[in-house]
DNA sequence: GTGATAGTGATAATGAGTATCGCTATATGA
DNA sequence: TCATATAGCGATACTCATTATCACTATCAC
């Protein structure tokens, strides 16, 4: 019967585990040792990442926790995460010239537009990156005009 | 034995069909009338969307030719997908603000940045359809430097 | 026609993510 | 200190979208 904690409701820690705290998010060990290694691995980690780094600090810890606790920390707001792969897909003609999309989050309609000025800012933020931009990509999440009218 | 042509070599079709002929992407019934669906939905369709429709024009397509026609034109570069859900998620602490991304397809190595320019662009865009703005991302692929200098 | 080959539908297999279950650790109260 | 209630846990069963397999059919070149 050691004493290893499973609640823990003080302790200042680092950035994202206070965050947690002020949301009221329940903290354990080993949920603090997967918000550590998000806040750790300074730019991006997938799932694959965190559970790899999660098992080597700790090997009794199982997969589900691991998607347990990212799905919580969705759920109160501690992480965002960014897609760069594609679940829903929607398939359209390329014969259609380039576009970008409003996506309406209510009736997820979606409103095409193209916009040149927008066109060149992107090839202009990709060449100041020394980037050599293939193809790209912007979404706008929000309510369009018929659902925003509604709430 | 009726006479369903399975291959078809000419008929000067539509557009995306024109263009699948032109790519060299053999083209059956089954295949032109999936690609009329998606042509014909003059927006954007997902999967489900494309199947339901296809089973109702001919009851005796599968499930698997769909996939397989939509992957086919994939990598024949007759579609275009947008994917506006979530698969491979990128998990980072919210602590950091909002910032975009660039995303290399070579080294898949992530560079973020923010330009003031763009996020008043996105408003503005937003605005001009009546849209109301809750959130956007915008992704950039291609080579960093690195990986340029490389190729 | 005859074989060779591509396309097809049904269905088995895969794999990421989620739900379930029995067990353990913690908190609270007597 | 012990008892009980409850949250969290790991293992694993399950789900569901997508892909692979397989036996069969249609088409093409001859």
């Amino acid at each position: 019967m050691a004493s290893s904690k499973k609640r823990i409701k003080k302790a200042p820690k680092t950035g994202l585990i206070k965050l947690c705290m002020e949301k009221r998010m329940p903290l354990t060990q080993k949920r603090k040792l997967i918000i550590s290694i998000i806040e750790k691995s300074s730019g991006h980690v997938d799932f694959e990442g965190i559970y790899r780094e999660a098992k080597k600090l700790d090997p009794s810890i199982g997969i589900a926790t691991v998607y347990r606790t990212l799905k919580l920390m969705r759920e109160f707001q501690v992480v965002d995460h960014h897609s760069f792969g594609q679940e829903h897909k929607h398939f359209e003609s390329p014969i259609k010239s380039h576009h970008d999309h409003l996506v309406c989050n209510e009736c997820g309609n979606i409103i095409e537009f193209l916009d040149p000025t927008l066109e060149k800012l992107k090839l202009k933020i990709a060449n100041s990156h020394q980037f050599r931009m293939q193809s790209h990509k912007l979404e706008i999440f929000g309510l369009c005009k018929t659902c925003f009218k509604k709430i």
